[in-house]
DNA sequence: GTCAAATTAGACACCGTTGTCTAAATCGTC
DNA sequence: GACGATTTAGACAACGGTGTCTAATTTGAC
């Protein structure tokens, strides 16, 4: 086989043009690795889902496992920037911190943990993560794994401030993402999406626990290292 | 079902002696359906893991998917037991609550959540429990899944006692869980299992927050509880 | 309308897995 | 050692999935 013809055919259909088929292929591919796993996937589910023939699938990607790269990152790219747009609404200057903090947290759960790409990504890591270590990577340095670092750092600011009494921002973080989850982990645990106000009472409830454990606690004036434990 | 009542009934070879091969079949069909999901795991894989022919496996399971209910039944049981146990090691009485509860929470940890049959459980029922929705509800009522109500109506005992105060018991349940589970995650999720520093380091991190947020504060006047002793 | 690119359906070889079958080998118990 | 139960290796058909190929059809730009 010529060069000019493997790099044609390797190049498949125009990329520019007609995506919307690829989008198709893309999206259905998203679905059925997520409730399949990649061994239980098969390319002609995929097809029948994508309303596409199963050649054009390979016209465009060249195998399945490419096809599963693809998904991937195409996933993470987009949770990526709506996670980034989240945090960026963070509250950093509240006069209300709860009820702000809370708001943030019904974000964060909708749009970047409860939603298909997030289910999917997290869903994808585990399976799929000891078999594809760079996946995992990827996910946890570029993609939604840095959520906590980041939660870490606006949280160190808001300690600075002295509006919260922290003092490990790490463990602070991630903390405020398990309480987050806590009461959505059995939902999101059948597949589905929790409905607005499963999100909304899992938001109240977590930031109302973190705030009483890491509010700055102004009546506290004897707090000299002696915690607030009762021993009974 | 019990698995050694079902083997009565099998019409596979007799179930006193050998059961040697059995167990053996049973431990290795679970970590290869644990690894690579149903639809991924080979019978051949789990005979040469198990170092036994794939005809025995045919003789004493009938087919593949028997195998499965018995490997998920086997360390249902197993994790169920287990986490009763450890249960009934919950500090009702203790003069230094937080000390009592991390300890507990670390039993918990190692011995219920991060041990070979919580992982395999949850991996299980993340990744089947759509395909099978009798093993999802066995797991959620009959199994681990109770872990929140019984740790609920722990909790609640501690709260009359004037302890904790806690207005919802099941959401101060979930997050106690979800708070010990907070620094782990990351680690399980590579299907690691953690160090024992690394467990110790979560039940410590967690109880803080815990006790923080729930312990009965002193300083709150306004509250009518049973009076306090400060360690001191 | 033309023409090239893209898509489609269908057939195909190839491979791995499931589950069955058989004959030989091994084990446990007497 | 004998004997029945159990295990084993190997061959086997059936099945489904991957990836290739071809020929026909549709699409889109001019």
């Amino acid at each position: 086989m010529k060069i000019r013809e493997a790099a044609l055919k390797s190049a498949g259909p125009s990329q520019r043009g007609n995506c919307a088929k690829r989008l198709s292929i893309l999206d259905a591919a998203a679905n059925v690795f997520c409730r399949e796993g990649f061994s239980g996937a098969s390319i002609d589910e995929i097809a029948v889902e994508a309303c596409v023939s199963r050649q054009t699938i390979y016209n465009h990607y060249r195998e399945k496992e490419t096809l599963f790269t693809a998904v991937v990152d195409d996933v993470m790219d987009r949770a990526n920037a709506t996670l980034f747009s989240i945090l960026a609404t963070f509250p950093e200057n509240s006069d209300n911190l709860e009820d702000d903090l809370t708001a943030f947290a019904n974000r964060l759960t909708k749009n970047c943990l409860c939603n298909q790409d997030g289910r999917f990504l997290r869903r994808l890591v585990q399976t799929e993560g000891e078999r594809y270590p760079h996946l995992f990577e990827a996910w946890r340095q570029h993609g939604p794994g840095k959520i906590t670092t980041a939660l870490a750092a606006l949280f160190a600011r808001l300690s600075h401030k002295g509006v919260l009494e922290i003092d490990d921002f790490d463990v602070a973080a991630r903390q405020f993402l398990a309480l987050v989850n806590a009461d959505l982990q059995m939902i999101t645990l059948f597949g589905d999406t929790p409905t607005q106000e499963q999100l909304e009472s899992a938001s109240r409830n977590a930031v109302r626990t973190f705030m009483r454990a890491y509010a700055h606690r102004k009546d506290d004036s004897t707090r000299s290292g002696v915690p607030l434990v009762v021993a009974g």
